[in-house]
RNA sequence: GGCGGCGUGGCCGAGUGGUUAGGCAGAGGCCUGCAAAGCCUUGCACAGCGGUUCGAAUCCGCUCGCCGCCUCCA
């Protein structure tokens, strides 16, 4: 059933086999050097949406999503700031959790830090040595692609070309200008971890490995992270599985990038707009709709027009079960199925939003024609397509001093006072409230 | 330069051979005390040029344009 894009293979594979019951994923999670931008948030979302999808569909879901909290740009705040690097991490990390609860991103099962895990780095790096695929230089200790066979294959570029347009930094004595760091060595007063090969820090393309083998063991079902990390990091992950002679993922996921002005948001562009101000602005549910507006893989863009037109769209979906007053039926369900397939397609969420929206316009003509349980019914496919991706209903809890003044205009509207009645609704609307009358009688909600 | 991907109606964005995607915005109508909302109707859309086919947005080739990765980055 859930088929979905594997970058590894560039074609669509089985996700879950047939009689699976269990799912392990792992998930690059941040690097806490700073706040989280609306790039991470999709990240966030998309997995999130993954899981939320196979749960539904019962498949027990584990998720590991790391943080890295050891990283040169840690430890240059840190040194800016005076403070240690181990208290820039704890601060961003808590940031980076409390804003993804207020998006609504369910908490992976293990989010493990990088810090935590250097023993088992120490022990992984020291096999690679002691295997022949792994060796020892002034400033480190790297990884040999040669020794790793096909190289580069998740990325699937020629090893080659790959060489000639390298543009990192040609060091003398590494055998391969491909190959990467796996220890730092670092001077005995920078921030750092003892090892066998000295004083220094791992590389960050061994965490993961550490991690996601340690934590969900080989052969893992699902390895994803955002399309920047394709190549080196993934790619250099999967190698040093290779060479310790492990079996890695099954599968490679990841999520198209989120732009701006047509150009990808990154820390190193400087265009990011951070996830927590567009919570502020716009809140959690517009915001999830915004990121599945476009299908993961797709390049996406973001900005306060996209957000607003999000609002204006849900908009649209909750005043549609404000109209049936919150009697939902959850009984018949219909077009629930037709959603669920569409996201079954490698999360083809467009589709899925397409379902929901003609839900909502039949649920609505329903009403209008008088058909109340045909409306309701609707009403139940919608809060659970709703609930499925993880927007849910609008909570909306009306004061009592505000359904007294609904009240009161009704019974101006009665007696056809229309200039009390119009002197309410403009009451209401400075106390935060649209109230919008209908057949059914009046609709509240929150401006 | 190499690799990967994309170019759909005003905007966003699905759709891999043949009936309306959907949302936002716009136009007309119905409903309505007004205002919204809702419903109905409405848009000669598929970068360009060739080709395959009874038939292509959808397959093939070429051209043009855009983006990503190749360096830290979700």
């Amino acid at each position: 059933m859930n088929v979905v894009y594997d970058t590894a293979l560039g074609e669509r594979v089985q996700l879950i086999g047939p009689k699976q019951g269990r799912f392990t994923m792992y998930v690059c999670g941040p690097t806490v050097d700073n706040s989280a931008h609306l790039g991470h948030g999709r990240l966030a979302i998309v997995f999130d949406l993954l899981r939320r999808h196979l749960e539904k569909r019962g498949v027990e879901v584990v998720m590991v999503q790391n943080i890295t909290d050891v990283d040169d740009k840690i430890i240059d705040r840190a040194k800016r700031s005076g403070r240690t690097p181990m208290e820039v991490a704890r601060e961003f990390e808590a940031a980076w959790f409390s804003t993804l609860d207020r998006l609504r991103i369910l908490r992976p099962t293990h989010s493990p830090r990088a810090t935590e895990w250097i023993p088992q780095m120490i022990g992984m790096i020291a096999e690679m040595v002691d295997n022949g695929s792994a060796y020892r230089i002034s400033d480190g200790v790297y990884l040999s692609v040669d020794r790793v066979e096909g190289y580069p294959r998740l990325s699937r570029q020629d090893r080659d070309e790959l060489l000639a347009g390298a543009r990192v930094e040609v060091s003398e004595e590494k055998r391969s200008p491909l190959d990467f760091a796996l220890w730092k060595l670092a001077s005995a007063q920078e921030y750092g971890f003892d090892s066998p090969w000295g004083w220094g820090r791992p590389g960050w393309h061994t965490e993961c490995v550490a991690m996601s083998l340690g934590l969900l063991g080989e052969g893992f079902d699902l390895h994803g992270g955002g399309m920047d990390l394709v190549f080196p990091h993934h790619e250099n992950e999967w190698a040093q599985a290779a060479v310790l002679g492990k079996r890695f993922c099954r599968h490679w996921m990841h999520n198209g990038l989120v732009e701006m002005a047509g150009e990808k948001m990154s820390k190193s562009i400087g265009n990011t707009m951070s996830l927590a101000e567009a919570l502020d602005r716009y809140g959690p549910r517009p915001l999830r709709l915004a990121y599945l507006r476009a299908q993961y893989r797709s390049p996406l863009e973001m900005g306060e027009a996209v957000l607003e037109e999000a609002e204006r769209a849900l908009e649209r979906i909750d005043d549609f079960i404000r109209r049936v007053q919150g009697a939902v039926s959850a009984a018949a369900a219909p077009k629930m199925e037709e959603f669920a397939a569409a996201l079954d397609d490698d999360l083809d969420t467009p589709r899925a939003f397409a379902i929901l929206f003609e839900a909502v316009r039949a649920g609505n003509a329903a009403i209008d024609a008088g058909q109340l349980d045909a409306a309701r019914a609707l009403a139940g496919s919608v809060a659970g397509m709703l609930d499925w991706v993880g927007i849910g209903l609008e909570r909306l809890e009306i004061p009592g001093e505000i359904a007294e003044l609904v009240a009161e205009r009704e019974r101006a509207k009665a007696s056809r006072d229309y200039v009390s009645a119009d002197r309410i609704r403009e009451r209401l609307g400075e106390l935060g409230y649209v109230l919008k009358d209908t057949r059914d009688g009046p609709v509240i909600s929150r401006a």
